[in-house]
DNA sequence: GATGAATGAGTATTCATTCAT
DNA sequence: TATGAATGAATACTCATTCAT
């Protein structure tokens, strides 16, 4: 047991030491251009090492999401179990959440929302693709229960709470987007932060019932 | 004479041609697994015919973007000039050309996107890239000026008109490429009018100025 | 008649432009890179049209050698004819012959020398090759009844004149090839002539009888 | 250690393996009509695997050259030591040498040769070429040396060395190629040693200084 | 004859993946 | 487990040649 154990640590070890490296060498050169021999020798193992942890490339690739998207949904979670906040803390501490989880690892973010770009999800196998998107969806649903509940107090107008949620998370997967394309071309992209917090401020203002906002 | 411009005209139609069928292709697989062999079958033409028209695959998928983003300036463009409509007014026909600008060309405005992810600007050649930046920048600026006629008439809160611009710029490309994602996951993706129109809805409202719009 | 005649010349100088064009490129890019359009851009011609005047690319290739070999083979001819001479003087003839069609055309001389190597040689329709050497054959021919006649007349050692004659080609393209390659390694090369003729002075010590020479 | 050199030895083994595979292929085909899988059909190996051993088909191409050369520098870097042969012997010695390295490979020699030839010359890497020309060099200039020895003890006339040199080269080499020629041409090229000794003594008596040989 | 647009066969090289050790 | 040598499928691009005009 105790060895089975042990055993079972090594192993997770082993997998950690490749995500970090495959991590390195995917954001350094993108999907295609990085090669399993790259990877591999960044994780000083030898290439056939990767494929008794991960099924594939494209596995290891998408693999990686899987950590943030995790941090992500606990984020959220938590926010949403804050009953002591009410719907405009609520969307303050959201923010907060969204930014931290862009911090928690901003490359791995990126990639993720390259990987939902259309032409990789074709190349996807499929059970992986509906564990990525599962914990995205479920996040996105707390989003919405988190408007849905300012929604029913009355402090933002009535609109589709899982409309709203897809709108914020547009909003971010796009700011982030945008940023670090400015990024990749060279242009100073310090102003991440900043733009963000524009961006929600500028969201937050928009679904705030203004009688409330005023009254608030 | 008559010659010489029918000779030119038939050699516009097989640009054409060629780019319909590039669209069609690289919609379907992706710029990676879209071989020059596809599109050349696709184009009912030899794969050594397109690179008569074409420098290179790259060159093509880019220029599948070019004319999309022309239109995009021309519509920001005229918005801006439409002098006898005030700023908020600007607004709803920017949001109008946004949206004419998705339904110009869904499928590349999405590849434009994708295009923007940093992997890809890695590997597109310089001078591409330039070209594609430009007029990205340039439609941008426009918008930015229509904010800062906003600001510097009271109408819009007090924000830096680029910052602004980019935010509507993510947030349009955000929403375009989560409502496509959902597409490509076979999940029924017939709201985008409706998510863009909310969104900018959204945004609208956030960036306006209270007092102005209780007065408007 | 008088018409046939002067489509008959204008054929002819529309094959000798295109021949120089050829040589210009050849020379330039070696056989394998020069591109027909290449040849055909530089003699302000259509690619159709040199398959009018040669049936293909090695044919055009291959026809740049006829022209230095016709010099060849008049220029020996002409030396064994000179009746007046004496065994060592028609070696002397025979030398400045070889440096004149050296002179004649150096670069279509190298090229003819590529030529006859292998690899060429594989790739040349057989009814060329055979026209090709069969000039060469008859001039070496002719050079080898030069030695014959010396050794007849005891001036040369008794050796078999054809091998005589081979040895004697052997050298001259050997001086050739090495000297230009040297040009083409940028080094300098302006020691041919003076290379060559040490060359042929050697030679010609090599066979001369020593008694006769004492004597002569 | 047992392993690592049993593995290095196995590594040398598939070298040569596909060194003899390649060697065939070129000198049936040449250059540019052998293609990687002619080449590893032949090796019995996969067209991947042989750029495990080399880095390009130029780089296999001029392997094939190097060690020839190199025993031909150890040839004549033998003959020059020698020390108690005088110059007439060291010629003797010398002309042997370089008909064993024609024996070495002849196939590759003509390779070389050809490799040497301008249009080749102009798409080399300009490493192996610096590489190829060293070793050539290296070995003409101990060949110059010979002839200068012999000028200074006053056996072969005065005549500069490095010239003699190259015009031996240039002889062995004609002769080579010549009677390669020939041999490609299907006709009987058995007497390529005879030509080569014959070629030889005309040139050894053309640079011998006449009263010493009679004295000798 | 002349054109030049179109053709499509031909190939070096890469790299994800496997499997004998 | 781990290795890493071997695999071989896959693909952009070129260019000699043709042929409708």
């Amino acid at each position: 047991m105790g060895i089975k154990e042990r055993k079972q640590r090594e192993r997770e070890r082993r997998r950690q030491q490749i995500i970090v490296a495959a991590k390195r060498v995917f954001t350094e050169k993108g999907f295609n251009k990085a090669t399993i021999e790259d990877i591999a020798r960044n994780a000083e193992l030898s290439p056939g090492t990767l494929y008794l942890y991960f099924k594939n490339k494209e596995e290891l690739y998408a693999s990686l999401s899987l950590r943030i998207l995790q941090y992500l949904a606990i984020r959220v979670e938590h926010v949403k179990n804050e009953t002591n906040l009410g719907p405009l803390e609520k969307m303050d501490a959201l923010m907060t959440a969204m930014y931290d989880v862009y911090e928690f690892d901003p490359l791995i973010l990126i990639n993720m929302f390259h990987l939902q770009s259309s032409e990789t999800i074709k190349n996807l196998s499929p059970k992986l693709l509906d564990e990525l998107n599962d914990l995205t969806r479920k996040s996105i649903g707390v989003i919405a229960d988190l408007f849905e509940d300012g929604i029913n107090k009355d402090f933002f107008s009535d609109q589709h709470p899982m409309a709203l949620a897809d709108i914020f998370w547009s909003m971010f997967s796009g700011v982030v987007l945008l940023e670090t394309s400015k990024h990749a071309l060279n242009e100073d992209n310090n102003f991440l932060k900043e733009t963000l917090e524009t961006a929600f401020e500028i969201f937050s203002r928009g679904i705030t019932r203004n009688p409330k906002r005023n009254a608030g």
